[in-house]
DNA sequence: GCAATAAGCTTGCATGCGCAAGTGATTTGC
DNA sequence: GCAAATCACTTGCGCATGCAAGCTTATTGC
């Protein structure tokens, strides 16, 4: 049949696709916005100043610099997110979270947490959680941004 | 901070799309198909009698059967799959393998085993690729068709 | 200094996808 | 038996996204 590597990537794209799916659906649902603006206002949040330029969200999600313009368009209407200059480089428009943003990004992940509890601990020991970070902490390795 | 079970799912969410993302350039430079026609291939293989319906197919694969359609329809046009009509219900169309569609899912998933290789071999010991594979089919549960 | 190159961002175009409506085939209720 | 409901599939429409081209601003080479 196939090997233990191959299985188990496959069960790693399945198990995401479900998580995520489920997500999808509950946060258009529950707090109007995608998973992947909760991720970009996450990604800000986690950043060290609380600002990120558009292509350094880009890279750091894995999406096109036109998909952050796209993305942040719109955001910035509903007010989640503002625009800010970099006095020394005119060319960075760095992307900045709103006290509504904020607030969006906290509730959210309030629901985020909710749906990670019911996938692992219904199911699992604590020192299997631990492991399987660890575990997911080594696949991630240095090769991008980490969120988490 | 945030719990472990949210880090965990972050990470999940991570290195799913990480693989995935490097799989689909590999997959439509070297193969010229898409991973989600791959695993449209691959569930046909999977499948108990090497024959899908296009609703079947849309459920294992998390999306809408008009997709299934859409992406049916140039992989036939390319000679990948045929169809296949139910003589019980006319209803049904079945989405088949054909002779170059098996050989191309064998060339893809020998690029994908490669790459699940690479993601785990370098780091892991063979025990702990086991636990992982039991911990990945524990949060599949039975909530959907596996793949593997 | 100034031309050439590069970086950050936006926009036009094409693709892939979900949702809702439509069509034809089958099952159900009575 | 037949009308109504259900199911499998397709199609029109809108949204999200990547790629390539273009615009503006910085940097580099000389």
């Amino acid at each position: 049949m196939t090997d233990l590597y191959t299985t188990n990537a496959l069960r790693l794209l399945q198990v995401a696709d479900n998580f995520r799916d489920g997500l999808s659906g509950e946060f258009s649902a529950v707090h109007g916005i995608s998973v992947n603006e909760f991720l970009l206002l996450l990604h800000i949040k986690r950043s060290a100043s609380n600002r990120l330029s558009r292509v350094d969200l880009a890279k750091r999600m894995h999406v096109s610099a036109s998909t952050i313009t796209r993305m942040a368009a719109p955001m910035e209407k509903v007010g989640l997110v503002g625009r800010e200059v970099d006095q020394r480089d005119a060319r960075l428009i760095f992307v900045v979270a709103t006290d509504a943003g904020q607030e969006k990004l906290s509730e959210a992940l309030a629901t985020f947490s909710k749906r990670a509890s019911y996938l692992f601990s219904d199911r699992w020991e604590v020192d299997e959680v631990d492991q399987f970070a660890s575990m997911l902490g080594r696949l991630i390795g240095g090769t991008c941004d980490t969120l988490a």
